[in-house]
DNA sequence: CTGGGGATGGGGCCC
DNA sequence: AGGGCCCCATCCCCA
């Protein structure tokens, strides 16, 4: 489901940013969006979950309209401090097998079955996980070395983030995505939050009614562009998504999933 | 049940 | 480097 191109696909522990740099961002949104808006508050009741609101700044304008959070709303402190990542466990065993310093050319698997027959209980005292890519250890040298050699310089240019389990190639990519985590962007009519600012001006067309895109082909308008696309589907006689067994055609990838679950898989 | 609209999330790309 | 926009995807709801 996750869209996440960035994201490495492997879970470690590695470089983090300095969040507090990254978890106060102040957005305005231009008053004028907020001018043909007839109602002052629209509470929303599911936005009062703590997950919704976070370190959050939320904008102020000059404009006479005054009604920002809906009474008992207020930014939270947001998240824990930290989630506790796991340590791995401290360097207690130096004197079994040590590589360090050693320019040997064998292998990881070679290291881990040397380390095995060098000591009979290896096999059930493997606790030396790297944290990296799973691989076990019986020694903390031998898992010491396999990080110095390996994973930590794959790691280097990763940035993991502090609320969940993503990484991201790029400070830049992970920046945008603890947005997804903090949601800066507070609509001051509803108090709803959200990761990015035009999320945000999509939403106060929610409340203004305002319908930029229109469709060339009837009269009908849309908020979102993507709606629009989604609509421009309807006025063709072949659908962009089409059922690989019987051939129908579809505006939509959920109908086209819709359709496959139905049963037409099954039935040719 | 199906098709379509509304709303929203999130990574990529461009400036 | 960051903001704005694009595009794709998904969920929910309704006719």
């Amino acid at each position: 489901m996750p869209r996440s191109f960035l994201v490495k696909k492997h879970f470690n522990a590695s470089k983090k940013p300095n969040y507090s740099e990254l978890d106060t961002h102040t957005v305005i949104i231009s008053p004028y969006l907020y001018e043909s808006y007839p109602m002052p508050v629209i509470p929303q009741p599911e936005i009062l979950s703590s997950g919704a609101y976070s370190p959050i700044t939320v904008w102020t304008t000059t404009a006479p309209f005054h009604s920002p959070l809906p009474s008992g709303l207020s930014p939270l402190s947001g998240y824990p401090s930290s989630l506790g990542r796991v340590s791995p466990p401290p360097p207690s065993d130096t004197s079994s097998k040590d590589h360090s310093g050693s320019e040997s050319p064998i292998s990881d698997e070679e290291e881990r079955l040397q380390s095995k027959l060098s000591d009979p209980h290896a096999i059930e005292a493997e606790k030396f996980q790297c944290n990296l890519c799973n691989k076990t250890y019986s020694t903390f040298s031998g898992l010491a070395k396999h990080k110095q050699l390996h994973c930590d310089a794959q790691s280097r240019k990763s940035f993991s983030c502090k609320y969940c389990d993503k990484e991201y190639v790029s400070l830049g990519a992970l920046k945008m995505h603890i947005r997804t985590h903090t949601l800066p962007c507070v609509c001051k009519i509803c108090g709803k939050a959200f990761s990015r600012p035009w999320l945000l001006q999509g939403h106060i067309r929610t409340h203004t009614g305002e319908k930029p895109f229109s469709c060339p082909h009837c009269n009908r308008a849309f908020a979102d562009r993507s709606n629009l696309r989604a609509h421009l589907q309807t006025h063709s006689d072949v659908k962009k998504y089409q059922c690989k067994n019987c051939s129908k055609t579809f505006s939509r990838m959920s109908l086209l999933h819709k359709h496959e679950e139905s049963g037409c898989c099954v039935a040719h």
